[in-house]
RNA sequence: GCGCCCGUAGCUCAGCUGGAUAGAGCAUCUGACUACGGAUCAGAAGGUCGGGGGUUCGAAUCCCUCCGGGCGCGCCA
């Protein structure tokens, strides 16, 4: 049992035996920020005294009491503190369990709370336009989107990640048209695309080629090559010309209008996303006939409700105003609109040297997520794209995340792992093997650096389902950085071999590395960065 | 004008379904290398959590309002 509920039902025995009925329904547990407060920490005298119409102070007392009468195992003392905390004090016990589920379970098995059940999710990220090269903001999106899915994963959901290809529709013509012009030695049209790369790819166009197919083949590829560069593959790139051609855009039309979600106005059909909390209602066939760019989106989710029990959809800050009519087309279709979940990822500064880099102007030149991979390496990409909430606006300084030094902490973190294998490694070479984990006493690990390593692993599990939950792989980064830091302590005052180190202790602390190897790959497999054993 | 995101240390950012004295990294200053990789470790200093109200035992966190920044508000996609 987890130490937390092994607390808890302490607490609800307590509870009921100073008399309190109906039990509260959750029993909040923490871990307090202040060390002198203990190690564990339960507020919930403040909570019920109001209802119990008690000081909280003289109910805490009670719990108090109640519990030090009969201490559960691991708990050396509990105390009365502040406004009415209950805090306790546990003995270094109950961490050698959390180790030993750790060194037991290894990456496969620790930290995989099943949250999923199996369910299918489908993740849509990046879905950039076959039309152009990815570019730099795209690449928050990309690692995001992947690294939700990775958690997904982890937590017991069956993922399919997912790119929408939009590709038909004037844009695909205007870009093709601009290849053809470039393919002819001539300025693309004013309205066309004029970036650099529409005559790099046009150079390469056979004289036979149709600009339009050929054009969006290489954009497909460039796609794939550059998501490749991150270690990002998709299982399913879907396109909207399928739509057409399989009468599902059609279909969907029918459908929305069988479920009265639509009315005619000026000759032009109106989706009524009002009845669903959208700002006004939306045009989806034009007066002229063709339809909205929405249509064939709402047609697109369709399919997917059809694969899926539930989506993701990470959309750019750009988009934010298209999630409410989505939501409200999906409720008309007899879908729970929480079942469609869309998370926005702001917009990406590009700086270099603290100096802002021009992502787009009127040429359409943009800077390539490709030519900051090249730049910067894939994994410092991941982890700084990663580094911080979705929700705030990133600044990504090209100088800075290149950088090989401390001041990076993609290297500090690599290097924490690099150093544990290291450790692993020169044990290897001096003949000791670790042993069986009933064969070591894991009782020698009191040191600060060793406990506060164990209490880091301990936390991972709970962060990665908080993660995955709040499509928040920042968490992770940030439990990375920490244990990092904590490894690098470690590593600084607790040496594994050598004089004056026991055969006993060293087995002792080559299983606390060992675990935390573990803990530190499961965390760098969450972000896609690499963990390398050497550097 | 309306909607969404943001405003926390000099800088970049965590913390936001309310908890105790608000955290980390960088930068600055001071210390630590005779053993597993010093790309490291320890310490110091640094704050009206944008302003103002409210809710309550308790607010960075919830509510209202104002200020500042970003992104959207098409029979374009």
């Amino acid at each position: 049992m987890d130490i937390r509920e092994h607390l808890q039902s302490a607490l609800r025995a307590a509870l009921s035996g100073v008399g309190v009925d109906p039990l509260p329904d959750e029993i909040a547990l923490e871990r307090p920020a202040r060390r002198e407060h203990g190690d564990w920490s339960s507020n919930v005298a403040l909570a019920i005294s109001k209802s119990l119409g008690k000081n909280p102070r003289e109910v805490g007392m009670q719990l108090v009491e109640s519990i030090s009468a009969d201490l559960p195992d691991h708990v050396e003392s509990v105390e009365i503190a502040g406004p009415g905390f209950v805090n306790f004090r546990l003995s270094d016990t109950w961490l050698y369990d959390v180790l030993a589920d750790v060194v037991s379970g290894g990456t496969t098995e620790y930290a995989t709370p099943d949250l999923g059940h199996g369910e299918s999710v489908n993740v849509e990220f990046v879905s950039a336009n076959p039309n152009k090269p990815i570019h730099a903001g795209h690449g928050r999106g990309a690692c995001y989107g992947d690294s939700l899915a990775r958690l997904r994963e982890r937590c017991g959901y069956d993922v399919t990640r997912e790119f929408y290809l939009n590709d038909r529709g004037v844009q695909m013509h205007r870009f093709a048209d601009s290849l053809e012009a470039r393919k002819l030695g001539e300025e693309p049209p004013e309205d066309g695309y004029h970036g650099e790369y529409v005559a790099r790819w046009a150079s390469e166009m056979p004289d036979d080629a149709d600009p339009f197919e050929w054009g969006y083949a290489r954009a497909l590829a460039s796609h794939r090559e550059t998501l490749g560069k991150l270690g990002i593959e998709f299982d399913s790139w879907f396109s909207e010309r399928s739509m057409i051609a399989s009468g599902a855009i059609d279909e969907t039309l029918a459908d929305l209008n069988a479920r009265d979600a639509v009315f005619e106005h000026d000759g032009a059909t109106w989706l009524r996303s009002t009845d669903h909390g959208d700002d006004k209602d939306r045009v989806i066939v034009r007066s002229d006939g063709d339809y909205t760019y929405l249509l064939p989106d709402i047609a697109y989710h369709r399919d997917k409700f059809s694969r899926a029990g539930h989506l993701v959809n990470v959309w750019g800050a750009d988009h934010h105003g298209y999630v409410s009519r989505m939501k409200a087309a999906m409720s008309f279709l007899g879908h729970d609109a929480d079942e469609l979940e869309v998370v926005i990822t702001q917009l990406v500064d590009l700086e270099r040297d603290g100096e802002p880099v021009r992502m787009s102007g009127r040429s359409g030149d943009l800077i390539e997520l490709d030519d900051v991979i090249t730049e910067v390496g894939s994994d410092a990409a991941r982890f700084t794209y990663l580094m911080q909430s979705v929700d705030s606006r990133q600044t990504f300084d090209l100088d800075e995340v290149k950088k090989q030094a401390m001041d990076n902490p993609v290297f500090y973190v690599q290097y924490a792992y690099a150093r544990v294998c290291s450790i692993e490694a020169k044990a290897r070479e001096a003949g000791v093997d670790r042993l069986p984990l009933d064969q070591i006493d894991l009782t020698l690990l009191t040191h600060e650096r060793e406990t506060d390593l164990l209490r880091s692993l301990f936390e991972l599990p709970e962060l990665v389902e908080i993660a995955c939950t709040e499509n928040a792989p920042h968490r992770i980064s940030g439990w990375a950085r920490e244990q990092a830091a904590a490894l690098h302590g470690f590593y600084h005052d607790c040496y594994v071999m050598g004089e004056g180190v026991s055969a006993e202790l060293t087995q002792a602390r080559l299983a606390l590395v060992e675990g935390s190897r573990i803990g530190m790959a499961i965390a760098l497999d969450l972000l896609g960065v690499s963990a390398p054993e050497s550097m």
